[in-house]
DNA sequence: TTTTCAAAGAATATCTACTTTTTTGGCCGC
DNA sequence: GCGGCCAAAAAAGTAGATATTCTTTGAAAA
């Protein structure tokens, strides 16, 4: 019956790769792996998480496991029970549905106001940020997301806004942006449509770089909104998933 | 020279004071517990939290001390840096600026969709709020927060848009809430006009009821500005605070 | 005499292994 | 067939060991 129920199998070890490899804490790399497990969607949502069992399959101890749990829970990204541990966030079709509506509306600001006071540094590495983005592949032949795509595009859309004077709207983005992004990679299996998403980069950086501000908004909308439709269609949000 | 430097003055233990008082987890506990130190100002903007001397107040273990820091930490109330410890996030001009202006902007999303969308058990909550929070004493006679106030304010906060029909709304919402606290509570000591708080929190509700949104919001933006304002004259940012 | 560099020691954060308490699932008795 | 009791498992908590960073102290050179 429960064919997906191993949670051993996804999360590889941590090992002794390269210790002074930049991440300086060992904690730390074990929040990012666990992250990248989660968005990309390694466990599946709702699954619980075992301490013990990723004790064992990351090679390190609780604490550090605990520690990792406890900041992607305050991120949102899984739940803590109290005494009755944790378990990966569960998705929902109104969640997405809510997720776009606020998106869309902090997004917006971000974008119009990094419009407002962006410099000639912003242009040019919004550009940088686009090009790398559409010479790289969006999809792997077995229909996963590729992780280099993955970062490329994050870091694309934070180029877009990052001229913005405002750290705070900023950080409400990222946290928004990471919570889409789950949604993002669960459905990109499912997805069959030939969408030219470059195109849509492309229209909204001309958009910004013209220092259009309501068209750069309204094509962001559409382009979020576009997404959500088409995620909606491929997550079937009737028994687990 | 270093009046304020000992740490350990402020955070009483946490002791066997009821041990089935509804909060389940000890982690939670030290949590809340220094949640609200840092909130109420206990420990200084930039101070230094060592997880040495909080064991030893608090009179638990480095584990429960380490994961509450980090909740604290992507919640944004401390700052974490690896292998150098944590400490309280620094507060300044700049934020407080930024923090107001976003906050108002969701606020007010969150108060015209609760408006909107809100009914007889929203009145009913809201009127039962004001009405609790109209009754309690604004500052002790020793010109502090009193808890129960700053309790029941947030209370009343949330009930106000509790009607919201966007849970990431609400999410984003409450974030701010407790960032701006911080400022809030660290100014207390240090504002002496004579401001009639609950008049402007009576207008708010009368609008709210009256389901008249636009004028809702207008207030609760005025009400948000003012108390800026004041934190702006109250706090110095020169030095240290 | 003053300043700078360096090394040793202290302090502090991080990591691991162990113990206790709570939950969960199964089994026996009613 | 139902309810309580017992055992296994998992999470929370504790204590101790290790590694990193900061500070102080000493000496040498300017």
């Amino acid at each position: 019956m429960e064919r997906l129920a191993s949670q051993t199998s996804q999360i590889s070890e941590i090992g002794g790769s390269s210790p002074g490899n930049g991440s300086s804490s060992l904690t730390h790399e074990v929040y990012q792996r666990l992250r990248q497990a989660v968005l990309g969607g390694a466990v599946r949502p709702g699954q619980k998480l075992k301490i013990h069992a990723l004790v064992d399959q990351l090679g390190v101890s609780q604490g550090a496991v605990r520690e990792a749990l406890s900041r992607l829970a305050s991120e949102g990204l899984v739940t803590a029970q109290p005494q009755r541990g944790f378990r990966v966030r569960p998705i929902s079709r109104a969640e997405l549905l809510d997720l776009t509506q606020v998106r869309i509306g902090i997004e917006q600001q971000c974008l119009a106001r990094a419009i407002a006071h962006g410099d000639a540094q912003w242009e040019a590495a919004l550009s940088v940020a686009y090009r790398e983005l559409s010479k790289t592949p969006e999809k792997t032949p077995d229909m996963h997301m590729p992780e280099p795509w993955s970062q490329l595009h994050s870091h694309f859309h934070e180029s877009l806004v990052n001229a913005c004077d405002s750290p705070w709207l900023l950080r409400l983005r990222s946290q928004l942006f990471t919570q889409a992004e789950r949604y993002r990679r669960l459905s990109v299996p499912l997805v069959r449509t030939r969408r030219n998403v470059n195109a849509e980069h492309r229209a909204i950086v001309q958009a910004a770089l013209a220092r259009d501000s309501e068209r750069a908004c309204e094509l962001m909308a559409a382009h979020f909104e576009k997404t959500t439709g088409i995620l909606l269609k491929a997550l079937q949000f009737d028994e687990d998933a």
